[in-house]
DNA sequence: TCTATATTTAGTTAAATAACTAAATAGCTA
DNA sequence: TAGCTATTTAGTTATTTAACTAAATATAGA
């Protein structure tokens, strides 16, 4: 279960177009990196990438990509895997279940309360 | 439908502790604010509140708590609304059950992805 | 109309954020 | 080892954010 603090930091890290974006494709495999061809048993998802990968895709320095890219990392919003002299960076997708799951829990008690307090009365 | 900007200026507004605070208790009903006693029949919800309300529960100036609520309802996640010279603030449950909405097809997506690429296999 | 209540606007300031370039680190490959 | 690739760290700067106080606006009620 998350707690408040990680809540707020998943908030803030998406609050920022950039982040948004990179988000957005890490998780819809937007962005496509090749695996290590020396070794294909290497256990990275489909939608892993790498940091320079991400960066080509905007018009920021690499370390400004690099920067936004350790605050989602922070936010465990994505995890970053070392191998080689690269990092992998992959979704994940624990913690956007999780913030899912809170915002259904929400919503269904929301709903209970109203029900609770007006009945079966529908509010327009 | 919420678009990009729209979930940005949400996760934005709820990544500050304070606008957190208030969205979570706007939405849970922790403070509550006197109805008008002159007009009973004033159709706010349960959840219904006011500015100076909300400000009691926190250390900043009332000034600073207004604008946070202008965040908020910018947004879209609270409404406010004029009766007399008080500010009804409530729960746009709306924008949080889109926004559940969002991150519930996000996850789905995801897996049916993973399915597609990996079958059965269970990835650790 | 006068006064009190509720809220916002304006203007200021300190701190945080997001960008840059240059330099450092780490791991391949020749 | 030397050089190349991938990434981060350090240091700087401009912009944004979040706070404050004082003043303005709007409504209610005496």
């Amino acid at each position: 279960m998350l707690d408040m603090k990680q809540k707020i930091k998943i908030f803030k890290a998406l609050g920022n177009e950039t982040r948004f974006l990179i988000f957005k494709n890490v998780f819809t495999g937007g962005y496509t990196c090749s695996l290590d061809k020396k070794d294909p048993s290497v256990t990275v998802s489909p939608h892993a990438t790498c940091v320079s990968t991400i960066a080509e895709h905007f018009d920021f320095s690499l370390p400004t990509i690099s920067k936004h890219l350790k605050e989602l990392r922070e936010a465990e919003i994505i995890t970053m895997e070392k191998k080689g002299n690269k990092i992998y960076i992959e979704p994940n997708i624990e913690t956007i279940r999780g913030l899912g799951a809170c915002f259904g829990t929400l919503v269904e008690n929301f709903e209970n309360n109203r029900e609770l307090f007006f009945g079966d009365i529908t509010i327009s």
